[in-house]
DNA sequence: CATGAATGAGCGTTCATTCAT
DNA sequence: AATGAATGAACGCTCATTCAT
């Protein structure tokens, strides 16, 4: 049951795989502000560094990988929900926003990396296979949202959901300069600066549902509009 | 009128720091992809590498200051509309934005990559000095709206700017991780990332205003709800 | 006759050998300017990476013997001739050169190769095996050089054959430096190396073999002396 | 007059440029049979390894100049000899030869390495600009040596230096297989390789001269002819 | 015999920053 | 003030070889 020395079995492989991702989340969650290094990674991993690449063809695919294997819990909770029998109202997809993306502390600070990799370093082929699984994603989830918010029209719940996704990445940068660094957050900040993220997402995520799908969630924590 | 060879006047030293921020825009304008070098910006100023650290205390530094630079044309147009005689409609904000932040090729492209700098390189002092001074603008263009969009109660002027901020920027790492490289937006893209960025942005801020105002533009180009 | 899985009779390991020769020449032939990876011969043979340890103890040693099949087949070809019944003159013996050295185009890039490999990552003991099996062909060959040109005094045959070898040899390295790339030689060569490697050589020989035999080949391309 | 701390001035940095070279060199001494790093280079110079990449664009290009500045002095001498008023012989070149590229320990390992690096590492502008250089110094040899042997055509002053190279260093090479390694010298060689290079090269020049001229040098070592 | 997963040493190059001149 | 020579840390990746299966 334990890991074997050598991954012979295409399963043992894919946990090979997870391992590596694991041991780049670990990381990452020590300290977010760098990218580990490989070295630092197959360290981590007990493995060696060229082993690394027998799992994955470069650094930046391998954190593509990781990022790509949080969306997917995300989104695998998401078509869950949507496709389910339960009533679902915007409050619903605010408290799985907040426990996929929001409050494990790994998501967000990757998402933000990983565009500036995409247009760098990723080979255009990995980009679009990438991509591709995206969009697959986003169009099961838009449609799910069309059928449960009917005023959405064909197509709508995909925007919707790019839409969201531009505002909790945009919002977190912006506050991420502000909350990441605790140096940085332990001296006074601006007014304007000091809000929660936490806080602040619901507001405006609640401001553009309903500008879009004319309900509003009663939040956990009230944003915007008290 | 020329540059002295030496900046020794106040203004001369001014000039200067325009000079170099001319440099790095130019040489930015000329390949975004890429952050360009201390020792390119310098030659491109046609000045020697040392002499930048007389003007900058770093590379970040001046970056900052270049996005700052842009940052306060956006906003001295901003304010000088909402201070002025004239109506003011969110098609009126929409425009501005288009014409100050979204058609320059500079901006977002660097103001996607200030906010990797602040949490990293540049030191807390700086930062906090840089936020104060957006704060002082996002207050006065804040309250500015709240005395034209009568609907928002006191320091949602400055709430609703923050989100606009976030989802342009959110908005456009999307977009720009599809549309920046030329290589993979000649191949087919998944139809879910098929979308221009600045008709995109117009749907996603005007639903976002309509949430929050309860007016809607009626935008140049139409975006999720016409 | 196809390859067994497993060679287990000394005639199929024999054919395992020299498959991998042939792989490895096959990969040479094909990208000339780059020694290839074990992992490629192996693929390249149908084979895995380890297997080719079962029948080289290392890279090295592997283009040693790719090498050494070529010679051989020179030494065949010359010893045929000098041990035949036909007259034998220069103009022969260069003609062979041509046949089995010149015109292959694997010969001469390997043996520029081996001369390198030989002081480095071959064992000592490999590499005197090797030249003892050198030293025979060139004595066989040398001691028939003597019969046929009988101004050679003993000693003589395979001094001269040393001679031409290192001829041969260094200049084809100084025409390959500049005739291997093709981008250089696109551009425009200094004069003085502008020669065709096959003509200087016949050149160079003839006037070697006229200064220790005293005659001279009609060659096919006029030399320095015609 | 010692070496400042920065060299500002051109001679200083033509200095520091032959301080580079020749910590290159007592490191290619020192152990020949290994390329030596560019960080043992700069710390045998005394100087951080990047400091090297202010002088030399790689570490190619300064064997390359290491190598360049060897045949500067073979082609200096020789053309003093050439141009000077003593009359010159087969003999007095042989000399030349042995006292510039056979004797010092660098020249010959050295240019062996070289014509791998212009065929691979160098680009192709520093490969011309390189061959330029030395079409010169051959072209001025070769017409005086056409000056002094009268048997020589037009031309054929050129086209023998370049023959007798051709020899000294594929001579040299397959003694250098054999003499090289001390390890590989200790055991009994094949008499076909026991051959001292020195007097063995004698004798191929001038057999080759001989062939060429119609000279022969009494050489300080009998060669192929006693 | 055959496989192919695992290893890990090895290294050139960039470039922000400093500081002697 | 201005210069530009000097610094040196930082790091991804390849690939020959080994050895568990």
């Amino acid at each position: 049951m334990a890991i074997r020395q050598r991954a012979i079995q295409a399963e043992d492989k894919e946990e090979r795989h997870q391992a590596l991702l694991d041991a780049a989340e670990r990381l990452l969650l020590r300290s977010p502000e760098r990218v580990p290094s490989v070295a630092e990674v197959a360290d981590e991993a007990g493995l060696a560094k060229g082993t690394v690449y027998l799992y994955f063809p470069s650094k930046e695919e391998l954190l593509l990988a990781l990022h790509e294997r949080n969306v997917q819990g995300f989104f695998r909770a998401l078509i869950a929900v949507l496709d389910g029998q339960g009533r679902v109202d915007v409050a619903r997809i605010l408290a799985l926003t907040h426990e996929h993306m929001v409050e494990p502390p790994l998501f967000l600070p990757l998402a933000a990396r990983v565009f500036g990799l995409m247009s760098q370093s990723i080979p255009a082929e990995s980009a679009i296979a990438f991509k591709r699984r995206m969009a697959d994603r986003l169009e099961r989830a838009g449609a799910g949202l069309e059928r449960h918010f009917r005023t959405l029209a064909p197509g709508e719940g995909l925007v919707l959901l790019r839409h969201s996704y531009a505002l909790i990445l945009g919002l977190w940068q912006m506050a991420g300069a502000t909350g990441a660094c605790p140096a940085v957050a332990a001296v006074d900040q601006p007014a304007a600066f000091q809000f929660s993220y936490g806080n602040d997402l619901d507001g405006a995520l609640n401001a553009l549902w309903r500008g879009v799908v004319g309900e509003t969630a009663s939040a956990p924590a009230a944003g915007t509009r008290p």
